[in-house]
DNA sequence: GTCTATAATACGATAGAC
DNA sequence: GTCTATCGTATTATAGAC
């Protein structure tokens, strides 16, 4: 579980966080993870090869602590439970920082190496649709397609505050609010107008 | 107006969009503009100078796109006004798609080197501002706060759509949709909290 | 599998002529 | 202001011992 090649992995990650996916070194990623520049070439053969493997390995990741919700935990119902997925993005935490910076910088690396679009878009549409069904449980007034485009709306703008907060242009409670509030008004509108044609006039 | 300064710096915008903030080499710069390398030297003093001059210049650029709308163009009301000044990001001319990288990469930039943060945060700032502005005339029922909180997630998703476009998840077409979609229930949602109090039951 | 040592080169920056 | 030539170093990548 533990070996070198996950020890490289989980340096380069933390080596990523802090400078970039275009300002990773394999001699910084060597010192990081303890161990020489040529033992990374053994595993990785290249810089590229880290970079694709790191970034495999961070998707993995953010997969596995987004389906790893306390199931001892009080059940939050659909609409807490959609508030959770996206709300679990935007945390001051190492693990989310690292997941968040390095996500946010492999979107940015893709518009200039399309080698990497493949895999981020595959990605991006996961969790898109993992979102949708989320949304879907917790306003079954609208139709799929309905629910696909909020959780297009609401990921995108996830990830744009989750940039605007790690570059310094907005607090992360701030962020927070923004969007909580947009959850609420992509659930709020399908309920609104669920209740309007149910109750209105 | 068109010396050998602004050459550099209408290169740089090109390299820039080809090869990212962080992937611009003084010397692919110099065979952009069709100078030597020490001519950059001499006009920008270092790198991070060079850095620093384009995305003054790119940021001045976007401003001056975003004020000059066809005066003589059939008015198109505030809900068209805001619609248009949004929607502008995202096109796929030459020069729109210069200013949406340079941005991204500078926010992207931001993240890593805090020395471009304050820039970047007081042209958000503005950015937003000019776009709260726009959805108090075109929403006079809600307070400058909610225009205010309207504003930041309208153009935090722009950027996220923005950057999903250029990273090749989604096709444009889509990203406009979604955008525009997200505008009606900005403006929709005031509106029709209006027209409840004033007509519902 | 892992290391030390080093080759090869890309890159930022400067010197000095015109 | 602009160029050619070049320096010094940072960085990727490899050779070869253990």
């Amino acid at each position: 579980m533990s070996d070198r090649r996950t020890d490289i992995l989980e340096a380069a990650t933390r080596v990523i966080t802090r400078r970039g996916v275009r300002g990773l070194r394999v001699g910084e990623l060597a010192a990081e993870a303890g161990v020489s520049t040529s033992l990374i070439y053994y595993h990785f053969t290249d810089r590229a090869g880290i970079l694709r493997r790191t970034l495999e390995f961070i998707i993995a990741r953010a997969d596995r602590y987004t389906a790893e919700r306390d199931p001892a935990a009080a059940p939050l119902g659909p609409r807490g439970d959609l508030r959770q997925a996206l709300l679990l993005e935007l945390q001051d935490t190492p693990e989310v920082r690292e997941n968040s910076t390095a996500w946010g910088e492999l979107r940015a690396s893709a518009i200039f190496e399309p080698d990497l679009r493949e895999d981020l878009a595959k990605a991006t549409l996961a969790w898109v649709q993992e979102t949708a069904e989320l949304i879907g449980r917790a306003s079954p007034g609208g139709t799929a397609p309905e629910h696909a485009a909020a959780a297009e709306r609401l990921t995108s703008l996830l990830e744009g505050l989750s940039t605007r907060w790690l570059s310094g242009s907005i607090p992360l409670e701030h962020a927070r609010r923004l969007l909580g509030d947009a959850i609420d008004a992509e659930l709020g509108a399908a309920r609104d107008s669920a209740v309007r044609v149910g109750v209105a006039c």
